[in-house]
Parts: C-alpha cells; sequence; structure tokens
DNA sequence: ATGCTATGATTGATCGGCTG
DNA sequence: CCAGCCGATCAATCATAGCA
C-alpha cells in the first residue's frame, strides 16, 4: 500500500527533506478563456469624480488588463472609499442586486459587472457570518473579555 | 497611519495572539494532517472548542498557515519535526492524497 | 526608540457543486 | 445549457504583537 510515500522528492529541490503533499502547490492559476461579456469598464482606475484619497495601498496598480496571455498573477484590486461606500449603500437596500441594477453600480463605480457581483457575494457572506455567530453571547470581540483561553479541561 | 485609518471600519486592530495552549492543539491536528490540512466544518468546531476560539478563528488560522507553509516550507522544517515526532499518527487515511501526485508538468 | 519578523484578520477573486 | 448563488479557499495585504 502506501499509496503516497510523501510524493518523493522531486529531483531538484533546495529544501532539506520536506514532504510534498498536492495542497502545497500552486493553485488558482487562472480560468480566463474566452469569455468577455461585462466589462463596461475594468481597468483605469481613479477618476470617478471627486479626489480619491487614494487607497491606502498607494497606487492602484491595475496589472490584468484586458490583454492578459497565460496565468498572470490575480492581484487584488484595492477598490477606493468612494466605490466601497456606494457598494454598501447599495447592499443596505437589498442584498441582492439584478441585472439591470448592476450594470447602473457598474458603470457609476467604474467596475465590471463581474466585480460587483463577486463583492455582493462576498459580502453576503460576511454578512451572514456577523449576523450568525453573534446571536447569543455575550461578547465577541469588542470588548472585554478574553477569548484565547486553552485548556480544555 | 491614523490619517488612513478612516478606512471606514476596519476591523483588524488590535488582535491577540492565540494562548499558546490553542496553538499548540493547531499545529498538532495540522502537522498529523499534513497531506490534506482541511479540518471539516466538524473538526473545526471541535479545535474551535478545544482552542476556545470561534469557528472563523480556526479556519483563518487553517488558512493562513497553509498559504505560509507552502510559500516556505523549510522555515517550518523543526516545527513539523517537532509535531510530527507529537502525533505519529500520519493521515494515512489522507483523502486528498489518492489524487495522483502528478509532477514535471510544464506545458 | 528603531527595525524586523510572526501572526491574526480582512478581502478581492477563483474553484467546484448545485439549482432555477 | 447558462447564470447566479453558496461555501470554501486562495493569496495578497493590512495592522498589530513580540522580540532583539
Amino acid at each position: 500500500r502506501a499509496p503516497h510515500g510523501p510524493a518523493r522528492p522531486g529531483p531538484a529541490q533546495p529544501g532539506p527533506r520536506a514532504a510534498r503533499f498536492p495542497w502545497m502547490k500552486e493553485k488558482k492559476p487562472s480560468k480566463r478563456s474566452g469569455h468577455a461579456p461585462a466589462a463596461s469598464s475594468p481597468p483605469p482606475s481613479s477618476s470617478s469624480s471627486s479626489s480619491e484619497p487614494a487607497p491606502a495601498t498607494g497606487s492602484p496598480a491595475e496589472a490584468a488588463g484586458p490583454a492578459d496571455s497565460g496565468g498572470s498573477r490575480r492581484l487584488r484590486t484595492a477598490y477606493t472609499n468612494t466605490q466601497l461606500l456606494e457598494l454598501e449603500k447599495e447592499f443596505h437596500f437589498n442584498k441582492y442586486l439584478c441585472r439591470p441594477r448592476r450594470v447602473e453600480i457598474a458603470a457609476l463605480l467604474q467596475l465590471s459587472e463581474r466585480q460587483v457581483k463577486v463583492w455582493f457575494q462576498n459580502r453576503r457572506m460576511k454578512h451572514k457570518r456577523q449576523t450568525q455567530h453573534k446571536e447569543e453571547p455575550a461578547e465577541r470581540r469588542g470588548g472585554s473579555a478574553e477569548q484565547r483561553g486553552a485548556v480544555p479541561g | 497611519v491614523m490619517i488612513l485609518r478612516s478606512r471606514f471600519l476596519d476591523a483588524r486592530r488590535k488582535r491577540r495572539n492565540f494562548s499558546k495552549q490553542a496553538t499548540e492543539i493547531l499545529n498538532e491536528y495540522f502537522y498529523s494532517h499534513l497531506s490534506n490540512p482541511y479540518p471539516s466544518e466538524e473538526a473545526k468546531e471541535e479545535l474551535a472548542k478545544k482552542c476556545s476560539i470561534t469557528v472563523s478563528q480556526v479556519s483563518n488560522w487553517f488558512g493562513n498557515k497553509r498559504i505560509r507553509y507552502k510559500k516556505n516550507i523549510g522555515k517550518f522544517q523543526e516545527e513539523a519535526n517537532l509535531y510530527a515526532a507529537k502525533t505519529a499518527v500520519t493521515a494515512a487515511h489522507a483523502v486528498a492524497a489518492a489524487v495522483q501526485n502528478n509532477q514535471t508538468n510544464s506545458p
């Protein structure tokens, strides 16, 4: 048996004896096939009326543009305060967006529909997480009380 | 620094490291399941209980651990050996381990 | 005080499964 | 068959804790 035996070390590996398993290799390289359904204005950042205090991260280096050849770095675009503010406002209005509305928001914030869709999805999950486990007890993490014990006992 | 703290409602401020015990428990699980360090929801709940932290925190811990481990395996060797010795369970029953290890595959 | 590393949390974006 | 949603992850970052 022993179907794995530490996935044998490859030929050239600087590191010492280290068991290599599939999960350790890179993942989510990119699945960009021929698809360009919604993308009104994806790349150019900044602008969006009024001066943006500029994202903390500094430069909105919007890599991965339309000209993406093969697996490019999946960067985490830093949304501006204006964008986040608007998105949250909309989220408060309704947790789910209909198509037309999405297009509007996307255009207004200069984001792709996909980004708006994803943002809402992530927001919903977050909303659930906060609501869910926050219904019982006492203090979750914002006040006093500790939360790092350990010894189960 | 503060000038930017206006990030609406940043939360990650003021964090506390987990107790030594909790970290111990998490590491034990991690290294004893190194072939597939993905605890199920149930396992997470149990770990959370034993560590006195939330399930989300357990998820965060594993997420960070996995990424950081793979990013620099060498840095965790000692730790790996340490915990590996503690628990000789080994994940022979590894689920994912089944998936053949494909290597040397570049386009 | 100053600089660097360790570590928990946040979050934009992807993957896989399920469904109307 | 396609789109959107959910749940879990990934991967990059932020911000603070801890140490020298």
